[in-house]
DNA sequence: TGACTATAGTACGACATCGCACTAACTAAT
DNA sequence: ATTAGTTAGTGCGATGTCGTACTATAGTCA
C-alpha cells in the first residue's frame, strides 16, 4: 500500500512539474519558480538557508537554485546586516513579473484540471499529505540522530563509503 | 491551492526517496528498486519502453535506469524474439532478492510510519491522486498533439533553442 | 582575549534526468 | 521489392540534485 501511494505521489510529481516547465521561460525550473513564489507569498529578505528549510533541500542545492535565479535577474543576493555569514534573498521586480506571468500561464491548465478532476476531492487529501510531510520531516530528524540540530541541509542521505 | 497541492506532493516525494535510499545498497536508487519492484508484481519480460511509459518517465532515463540495473548484475536484456529492435527485461536472482531485502528493511519504517499517522487516512487519498495522475497524464498527451502516438518518451517538454 | 565549537554559504565531484540526434528494425503502400 | 514513415533503443551533452570538504563568521566559555 504504501509503495502504490509513495509510486502514485512520484508520478504526480513528475507529471506536474513537466506540466509547469512547459510553460516556463527556457532555462528556469519549478524550484525556480516555487521560490520566487515562496518570496512573494511569505516575503523576501530571507536567508538561503530559511529556502532550503522549507522546500526541504539540501542548503547546496539551494545555493545552485538562487545562482541560477540571480542569473536571470530574478532575485538580488545582498549581505545581512544582522550576520556576516549569511545573506539576503529579494526579489526584483523582474522576478516578480516571472512569478506573476507563470502563474496567469498556468490558470488555463489550471481550469482544465479544474474541469476534469474534482477540486474538492483534492483538497480533501491536502491534510492527510501535510501530516504524512511532516511526519517524514520528523522521521527523519529523529532517525538522525539527536535534536532538531541545524537547519536540514545535509543530514540523514547515505553517506558514500571510502571507494577502494 | 493547486500549488500548495503539488507542493506537498513534491517534498513528500523528496523525503520519501531520501528514506527509501538511505535503506539502498549504495549506488542504488529509488528507480532501481521500484523497477525490480514492477518486474515482480506485474511481470518481467517486459520491454524497456513498456517500463519507460509505467513509470511516466523518457526512454532514456529508463535505458540509465537498466543499465545501472544490469550493472549490478539485478536484471538482465535479452533480445526480444518478437521484435529485432527491442529487448527484454528479466529479473536475476539476485534482482529478486535485492527487491525482497528492499521491503525487508523498510518493515520497520511503515510500521513507524503506521503508528504516526493513520494508514486508512493514508489509503483514503489513493484514488484522488490515481485520478490526478490519470487525468495529468491524459492532459500532457492532449496538449502535445494528436492520438495516442507513441509510447511517452519524448514528448511535451520544452525544446532548446538554437544557441545564439 | 584566546580557544573551541557551531553555523552560513560555496566549490567541487558524482550521478540522475532528460532532450536531441542517430541507427536498426518494423510497417505500410505501392 | 522499393520506398517512406514509424518505432525501440542508445550515445551524448546539458543541467538538476546532493554529499563532502572547505572558508569565514558567530557564539561560548574561560
Amino acid at each position: 500500500m504504501f509503495f502504490r501511494l509513495f509510486n502514485e505521489i512520484g508520478i504526480v510529481e513528475q507529471l506536474s512539474r513537466a506540466l509547469l516547465e512547459a510553460r516556463l521561460p527556457h532555462g528556469l525550473t519549478r524550484p525556480h519558480f516555487t521560490v520566487c513564489n515562496h518570496l512573494i507569498r511569505v516575503k523576501d529578505g530571507q536567508t538561503p538557508l530559511d529556502l532550503a528549510r522549507a522546500f526541504q533541500v539540501p542548503k547546496t542545492t539551494m545555493t545552485h537554485t538562487l545562482s541560477g535565479l540571480e542569473k536571470h535577474g530574478l532575485v538580488e543576493l545582498r549581505p545581512n546586516p544582522e550576520d556576516g555569514r549569511s545573506k539576503r534573498v529579494w526579489l526584483t521586480p523582474a522576478g516578480r513579473a516571472f512569478r506573476d506571468k507563470a502563474i496567469a500561464d498556468l490558470g488555463p491548465v489550471f481550469d482544465d484540471l479544474a474541469g476534469g478532476v474534482d477540486p474538492g476531492r483534492l483538497q480533501a487529501i491536502l491534510p492527510a499529505l501535510e501530516e504524512l510531510r511532516v511526519f517524514l520531516d520528523a522521521y527523519r530528524s529523529a532517525k538522525t540522530g539527536g535534536p532538531p540540530r541545524f537547519g536540514l541541509a545535509q543530514v540523514g542521505r547515505k553517506r558514500d563509503p571510502p571507494r577502494t
